[in-house]
DNA sequence: ATATATCATTTGGTATACTAAAAAATGACA
DNA sequence: TGTCATTTTTTAGTATACCAAATGATATAT
């Protein structure tokens, strides 16, 4: 019984879970990988249960499948299905975005602008390590503006299960999202419901990391 | 140790867990009632752990709500967080109903005709005891001829979690439902996208039990 | 050499046992 | 009689144990 990530007073399911989400979206496992409950247990230090218990709820977030009598995979995505997702997420982005712009509370409004500018600081300065939390601050902000926490949630999940099909490495693509960001922000203000919408489904798509640049499309 | 639910050889989980969904939906469990995994598994004769995971599935779908170490309770959502729910189902529905106008598959179609007249039938000859059955045919056909099956699952867990704010009792209000289904189809036949996807999301407010018949909003 | 049958190993499903937190009950004191 | 401390009971969290299904390996027969 090797003491690793054991004792520790939160659930240690939880522990566990985001243990491996982190190790999931990181690519530290790769999709498909095996995640065998066994061996996760011995590696973490805590018994087969907790570890049970995460991988099923990963499951249920859609970041590992589960076959039964067969065991976890990281779930890998069908094609056709990446495109399923990312039509569901620019849906909802949108329908968030269209809530905060009818809403448009300004104290939430106020914040928003504060995460704004503290990404485009950032990139201004050519700091790229924190544009993913930056843009985490963003949507969760925007959220806070729309105020409907049921489809915070689902967003949430869809941006995990997206996750591996944004990744922001090109500068001038995240640069260009911040751009964005900073649209969608000004039609939340303007209180441009439809506006707002139409750019944050938008935004989805155009944050695809497509193989290639096609900009063309 | 009773012998109730036990022995069969899909998973005891899965047995267990749709036996509560069945329960909660039901309103054999009212909202807000303790889920006791100890009373639960006892009583279905099965041990706590498939139980455990069952009500943790089922808080994934948002049915149950669980409490670190106070345990599960049927989920209440609070009244503003019913519109939240119906927002974002109609939403999803209305994606649906476009994707659906959008591909218009024929085989599919034809299926779905079969079953909204099976369900047309049921109501002219007052059988009113399979409408939910119906109910569920209808939208499921649906989500096959959009095709994206991410959206199903997403609509059939908000579908669960809203289920009894669609408690369809009254016959008028039935029959209008059924109305609006074929109109909704009719929409998707003719392949005009906006037009269903207007209607699937009015479909899904007005299919709202709303405690008295108020007509105005 | 290939195919099939048998066996061993891995691994997930389920049960049981133990621990500790939280709630309920009890009792002491003001 | 009400409030607070203490004990008891309930119940969720975690660990361990066992069984059975699935998979892979080996051997045997054709």
């Amino acid at each position: 019984m090797t003491v690793a990530l054991g004792d520790a007073h939160t659930p240690l399911t939880k522990m566990v879970k985001d243990a491996l989400r982190q190790r999931i979206l990181n690519a530290e496992f790769e999709t498909g990988a095996r995640l065998v409950e066994g061996r996760i247990s011995e590696e973490m230090g805590v018994s087969r249960m907790p570890v049970r218990e995460a991988l099923r709820e990963l499951a249920a977030e859609g970041l590992v499948k589960i076959i039964p009598r067969r065991g976890a995979t990281v779930s890998m995505p069908a094609p056709d299905q990446k495109m399923e997702l990312i039509e569901v997420r620019a849906t909802l982005e949108s329908l968030n975005a269209k809530l905060a712009a009818k809403r448009k509370d300004p104290e939430r409004i106020a914040e928003l602008q504060r995460v704004l500018a503290a990404g485009e600081n950032a990139i201004e300065e050519g700091d790229f390590s924190q544009i993913s939390a930056h843009n985490d601050a963003f949507h969760t902000a925007l959220g806070q503006v729309s105020g409907n926490a049921t489809l915070q949630d689902l967003i949430r999940t869809l941006r995990d299960q997206t996750a591996m099909l944004f990744k922001q490495d090109d500068p001038v693509k995240v640069s260009k999202s911040w751009q964005e960001h900073a649209d969608i922000l000004r039609a939340v203000i303007a209180g441009d419901e439809e506006l707002a919408a139409l750019l944050a489904a938008r935004h989805v798509y155009n944050s695809v990391d497509t193989p290639e640049a096609t900009d063309e499309v």
